[in-house]
DNA sequence: TGTACATCAGTGAACGCGCGTTCACTGATGTAC
DNA sequence: TGTACATCAGTGAACGCGCGTTCACTGATGTAC
């Protein structure tokens, strides 16, 4: 049997196939090179067909940030559940997807904070935010103590990782004379 | 004696009308506000004006984020110089002064970040955004260890502000729920 | 199984917009003598 | 002090570009009977 609708102009998968064309083109060509009609292009389609999925291009964007965090937590989860089964073990792991993703990502990281270039309270972004948001807070919970408010030492943990990563995304920290490695430890032994 | 050249299209202080311009547009309608014919006009000149004095659009927003650099250390250092006379003191002002900043300047602490968007190798942008972290630098310097490498505790302290700032900048976490002030000490405690 | 019909997901032409950039120009400023 | 001249910093018209959006349309899909 041959794949249906190849020549339809029904496309069936387009807003999948959109939202990976722009992932594509954020990390080709940053955030400037995200626009409707390059989406369209790329996903081999007419520049009017997106109307028909987003809502305008800060719908698309809305997509493809949550696709972002989509990603984002795995890449974390991957990395924690390959590492060695202790709290501070997992805790570096996380670490380091949190920045491999933010590194392989730049365009898209950068994108996934900018609260205003999305719909914000779209239901599935929020979902994919808080998602990505628990396997951090919950790779924390082993450290949470007095000194610390509820939410101080994620809030510690997801500030030093999210500075560390945007400052080495845009070039102001070298990842190798100061890898992240070496810093998290200062603030492990405090946690302990 | 009247104001010179006043009628005269010799303005003789243009560069720096352009560059207060794009400071006001910027904290009006974010990044995207940002552009050429936009800051003439709030300058009151042709648009064709601007580029006598800067290098396209990039070298606006070069000059842009060097003047961002310059109010960013002063931020730092008066926030700092009204601090009580301790290392712990400074360190915690000069953290309150980073914060107002960023959350005061909001387009442009992230146009100062987003290296790819200035020329980043012209000077005056480079003696101004060294200039500014060595304000930070100088207050770690009390805080270094054998523990963390050369630059290890600078890079942990800005990594943290920074992340902070830019969580709170996009809404991420909430200020009041957590604020600076009680995140900081969970670090100082170790650094002492 | 067949027919009529509504719905849906695309097309492609057209629109207006703001943008950066170029260009010949003009008038003020500064300098040489 | 005056004159000639080069330089400089603006003007304003024009250009082409890519963008988001609208719109009438068309052909495939799905459904009711």
């Amino acid at each position: 049997m041959p794949t249906k609708a190849n020549k339809s102009h029904h496309h069936g998968n387009l807003k999948t196939v959109l939202v990976d064309a722009g992932l594509q083109l954020l990390a080709e060509g940053g955030l400037a090179a995200l626009t409707l009609r390059k989406c369209a292009a790329r996903a081999g389609v007419s520049h009017a067909a997106p109307a028909h999925h987003f809502d305008g291009l800060k719908g698309l964007r809305t997509a493809i940030a949550t696709a972002g965090f989509k990603a984002f937590a795995k890449a974390m989860i991957e990395q924690r559940d390959s590492a060695a089964d202790s709290p501070h073990a997992r805790l570096a792991a996380i670490g380091r997807g949190y920045l491999s993703f933010s590194e392989n990502n730049e365009a898209l990281a950068t994108l996934m904070f900018m609260t205003k270039e999305t719909f914000t309270d779209d239901p599935d972004y929020q979902l994919a935010g808080e998602a990505a948001y628990q396997v951090l807070a919950d790779a924390c919970t082993p450290f949470k103590s007095g000194a610390a408010g509820a939410k101080g030492t994620e809030v510690l943990v997801w500030s030093l990782v999210q500075g560390y990563a945007s400052l080495a995304r845009s070039g102001q920290i070298d990842p190798h004379e100061t890898p992240y490695a070496e810093i998290l430890p200062l603030l492990a032994l405090q946690l302990r």
